[in-house]
DNA sequence: TACAGTTGTCGAAACGTTTCGCACACCGTA
DNA sequence: TACGGTGTGCGAAACGTTTCGACAACTGTA
């Protein structure tokens, strides 16, 4: 591999005069410059970034802090990171995927203390999360995608609930429902604390609040049984709801099973809408499930670029909210009638 | 950062004695090697990668080059990359998440000419896969999840479609069906020659035959719709098919249609299977379908461990081949009788 | 006592950058 | 002629490691 060195003597320069050339740290006259950089060019010169990285102490490496995959970890957690890594690479920079050990926060003083990495990017962040403390209090430079409750001055790219919930809302007004109930999440992640969760319940409330339709949750199946026998439940208390938004995919299943039990059908019966799933689960319905897709492979964008202007500069807190994309399938329809 | 020279002088000796001590490099005597532990420990000293890798020439990263998410990328290819990840990590490594630009090859050019990664995990490996002959040329260390036609003596983890193809065989044949059709993935993928694709469609009817039971095969659906028309045409062709295998997420929801638009029930009319697919997936499907799951994490770890033995090492080419797991859901009974 | 071998430690060089003080030549101006 | 300013380029130091030849202090043997 060819050094600076190398270049320097093949354009007959001092070496430091090559790296000024290449880096236009200093001015370089333009002949000389164009000398230097076709010399480069001719010994296909790359920097070399460990050695750049010691002397400069800035690697271009970023972390991809991601926790051990819960269920239902999938192709949203691949996007963050799949949407990360492309960006950083257009900016130059590159992605270090780094699983969460059993203590994160010496997972990331262990990161941070190789000098391997300039700064970090949390993913699958709680409303409460102990992580941001430690990395604020460290001094390293980080983002996140997804929020804690008070993100303060923290960087961070996240769903935008309050809009999401208005497309939603908006989406099952429009077509005429009076009447919307929500599932939430498992009661196990809502307890935890988990931010989607709890953001996505208030937003919703908010939303048929501001719309004046009526609204029902305090559901939360995690899974097909459990979302059976939460429509069960939901339809014996409120028989005039029409429309639903669910969050769990699985409840999804339970609750189409439920309706087919009932001799009802989807969208004649019920409106059924799938909240931050993707349209490739959504399809996997029957009938295609209208879908409320998260921006993820850009939520993962965003949390890179933002961390990557950090590096490169101070400035105001950057905090993005990307709302969810509405992707009407075929579980949408008017209201049945309710006589 | 408390850096060598830190530690050197807080246990009074010189630096190379403390590198030693620390890496092993040579022998050092027992209350100099304690002293320099201790020091090292009061002061948390954590070499730093860098200088390391700029010495040493080696940075214990790993890259993943992983490409443009095609439809259908989710939970295995995320469970590759943590699964890699992990080891990586256990082992002292990092893992480097590489998206695929435009030009593949001046990817891994790029990369390796960086002097920041010791060696190259390829997913995603076609048949014919063009990185494999420019890294074996170019000599940096690599290894693949997957596999090509012919691998020679690059070192692999792959699925064991043979083993796979045998134990669905035996599960649908110990339940006593006689005939058993396949459908494979979409025609696109299998004319693009995805390894899978190929290798599942070989070793099912090689299985088949090995087991004495029938078998049809030819059927490549790649949607809902295309599901639901191959099993029409299936049914029009072989009426004694009892037991059908599937590869494709989406063709087996046209599948299920298909079955119920018949007034056929699921198992009683049709064992169905779903073909490297996750739990997560099957479990969305009601009924719960039998699922042959593929060892994607598995897969991950051995293909990063596998790197980085290499690395250690040289050796025998290391190939290894993991079968899917069968999970058996409620899709699979006694064959419906002919009469 | 002299010498070879062993054991433990040291100091310096090297890896490939960036950074910074300095020197040289040239210009216009006093 | 002398002088400050400007535009270029140079050389050396530094970043934090690893590696390797040299060397001092012992040990045991002749």
């Amino acid at each position: 591999m060819a050094s600076l060195r190398d270049v320097a003597e093949r354009a007959q320069v001092a070496v430091s005069t090559v790296s000024a050339a290449l880096n236009g740290t200093r001015p370089v006259a333009v002949a000389t410059k164009r000398r230097i950089e076709q010399a480069a060019a001719e010994l296909g010169y790359r920097p070399n970034l460990l050695a750049r990285g010691l002397q400069s102490k800035r690697t271009r490496i970023l972390a991809l802090l991601f926790p051990a995959p819960r269920s239902g970890f999938g192709l949203t957690e691949m996007q963050f990171a799949t949407g990360a890594a492309e960006a950083a690479s257009e900016l130059g920079y590159h992605l270090l995927l780094s699983p969460e050990s059993a203590d994160p926060i010496d997972e990331v003083r262990h990161l941070t203390g190789l000098g391997l990495v300039d700064g970090v990017l949390l993913m699958e962040v709680r409303l409460d999360d102990e992580r941001t403390e430690f990395l604020s209090a460290s001094g390293v430079p980080f983002s996140m995608i997804g929020r804690t409750r008070e993100p303060g001055s923290i960087d961070y790219a996240d769903i935008d609930f309050a809009a999401t919930a208005r497309d939603a809302v908006a989406h099952v007004a429009g077509l005429g429902h009076r009447k919307l109930a929500f599932f939430n999440l498992s009661t196990d992640l809502y307890a935890d604390g988990y931010g989607p969760a709890i953001r996505a319940g208030e937003e919703f409330a908010a939303a048929a609040r501001a719309a004046g339709i009526g609204y029902v949750d305090g559901f939360r199946p995690g899974s097909a049984k459990e979302g059976r026998a939460a429509f069960e439940r939901l339809l014996d208390a409120h028989p005039d709801v029409t429309a639903l938004a669910v969050m769990d995919d699985h409840a999804a299943v339970g609750v189409i099973a439920a309706v087919a039990a009932r001799g009802w059908h989807i969208p004649e019966d019920l409106t059924l809408l799938l909240v931050l799933s993707s349209a490739a689960v959504a399809e996997m319905f029957h009938p295609r499930l209208t879908t409320l897709e998260p921006p993820s492979t850009e939520l993962g964008r965003l949390g890179a670029r933002m961390l990557i202007e950090r590096l490169r500069g101070d400035g105001p807190p950057r905090q993005r909210l990307v709302p969810c994309n509405l992707v009407v399938g075929d579980s949408s329809a008017a209201p049945r009638s309710l006589s």
